[in-house]
RNA sequence: GGCCCGGUAGCUCAGUCGGUAGAGCAGAGGACUGAAAAUCCUUGUGUCGGUGGUUCGAUUCCGCCCCGGGCCA
């Protein structure tokens, strides 16, 4: 509501100055512009790139990947030619990218752009790495592939309520926090416990690198201007959802993945082909290892009526349906979850991304964080 | 036109030997510290196609009608 919005933006209260040794005033400016899948992020940033002095940082665990372009609605050669986005395309399919990893790319971003005399503007729906580089995050190690690989193992041969057993042992605060089938975060307590002899609970109740906690300001050395883009109507942002997805099937989605596990020794299980719409156009291919499968279409998916008019009785058309349906609902379900994210998050000025005139609202919402 | 099989949650279906019903998916809400487009938690009242009848009581049994699908003409 505007009252968060309000007292964000008009008052520097004493905490924040405690906070900050130096006075706030000389923090420089940043701009956050979060939102969830299919809320015209990329489109406003770029038109805010060309009116402003700002450089543009992605956050997004996506669009890290070089080759996928058409699942992650990557923006194309020419607008980014128009207007350079940070973090984009700086892995390969096959490596690993993180929160962590994430931060340390955005503090040198947002500190040589400030040095250019620009505004780091990020944009992104990965809202994890907008908590990582606000808040900070603990002294913890990084993922190491053998652990992991050992730990796999165990959960493949004794299951994960063995595991969560083995954490009660070592972490028992950890492993009463997670749900006994949250196999990613017990695996990754186990993972921590194992490299550092610390349990994870003891190490994460050391002060954040940026010394603060919760979501105020002041963790981060800048003047922050959070913008949220959320839909007034979840319907609405479903039909856009579909329509974009639609038109990812039609571009060659399921080309481009097959062109990708050409190119690189991919496995289902990858960070990568886990992002919405790969894993699904993955299950497909799995079911359609031929490339030219629609009879009587010309040959590809992409060349098949997924728009509308869906012809019965075929198989491979009854699988192209539910790669549209699993793909869509991904999408949707992706969606929510990014919106949960924003509510949890105050102190954001909210925007609904359905408006027509959003990116002047936008604009004006940064310009005057600028100007301030 | 005759016969057969269906019509139950947004979808696919289960079920009630007659006491007004439950799964999966979808949807909704939530959690979230180096995989986060990930991982996980919570959440199921709907004229049981319509209408008459039998019955204390019908979504369940019977008749008729409507709508799908199939077979025979």
């Amino acid at each position: 509501m505007f009252p968060k919005t309000v007292r964000q933006n008009l008052k520097p209260d004493s905490q924040h100055l405690a906070l900050s040794p130096h006075s706030s005033e000389k923090l420089p400016p940043a701009i956050f512009l979060m939102g969830p899948t299919a809320s015209g992020k990329t489109s406003v940033a770029v038109e805010l790139a060309q009116r402003l002095p700002v450089e543009i940082i992605s956050v997004d665990s996506a669009l890290v990947y070089r080759d996928m372009n058409i699942g992650t609605a990557k923006p194309d050669a020419a607008t980014l030619a128009r207007a350079p986005h940070h973090l984009i395309d700086i892995r390969n399919p096959t490596e690993a990218y993180s929160a962590a990893a994430f931060r340390h790319d955005a503090l040198r971003l947002m500190h040589d752009i400030t040095q250019r005399g620009k505004i780091p503007l990020l944009v992104g729906g990965t809202m994890l790495y907008f908590k990582a580089l606000r808040e900070g995050l603990s002294d913890l190690p990084q993922a190491d592939p053998e652990v992991r690989a050992a730990l796999d193992a165990e959960i493949a041969q004794h299951g994960i309520q063995h595991l969560h057993r083995q954490l009660a042992q070592v972490d028992a605060e950890t492993a009463a926090r997670l749900h006994p089938t949250d196999t990613q975060r017990i695996q990754r307590a186990m993972e921590i416990y194992r490299i550092t002899g610390q349990p994870m609970s003891a190490l994460i109740k050391k002060p954040l690198s940026h010394g603060e906690r919760g979501w105020g300001e002041g963790a981060l050395p800048y003047r922050i201007t959070s913008i949220a883009l959320v839909p007034s109507d979840r319907a609405q942002l479903h039909a856009r959802i579909a329509t974009r997805f639609k038109a990812m099937l039609k571009l060659g989605l399921v080309e481009e993945l097959r062109a990708l596990r050409k190119k690189y020794p991919l496995h289902a299980n990858m960070t990568s082909m886990r992002c919405v719409g790969y894993r699904q156009a993955w299950q497909f291919m799995e079911q359609h290892p031929h490339p030219n499968l629609p009879p009587g279409g010309e040959g590809t998916i992409a060349s098949s009526p997924l728009g509308g008019g869906l012809r019965r009785g075929s198989f491979s058309e009854i699988n192209e349906t539910q790669l549209l349906e699993t793909g869509l609902a991904a999408t949707r379900q992706l969606a929510k979850r990014q919106l949960t994210w924003l509510r949890s998050m105050p102190g954001n000025i909210e925007l609904d991304c359905l408006a027509t005139n959003l990116t002047q609202q936008v604009f004006d919402a940064a310009q005057q964080a600028v100007a301030a």
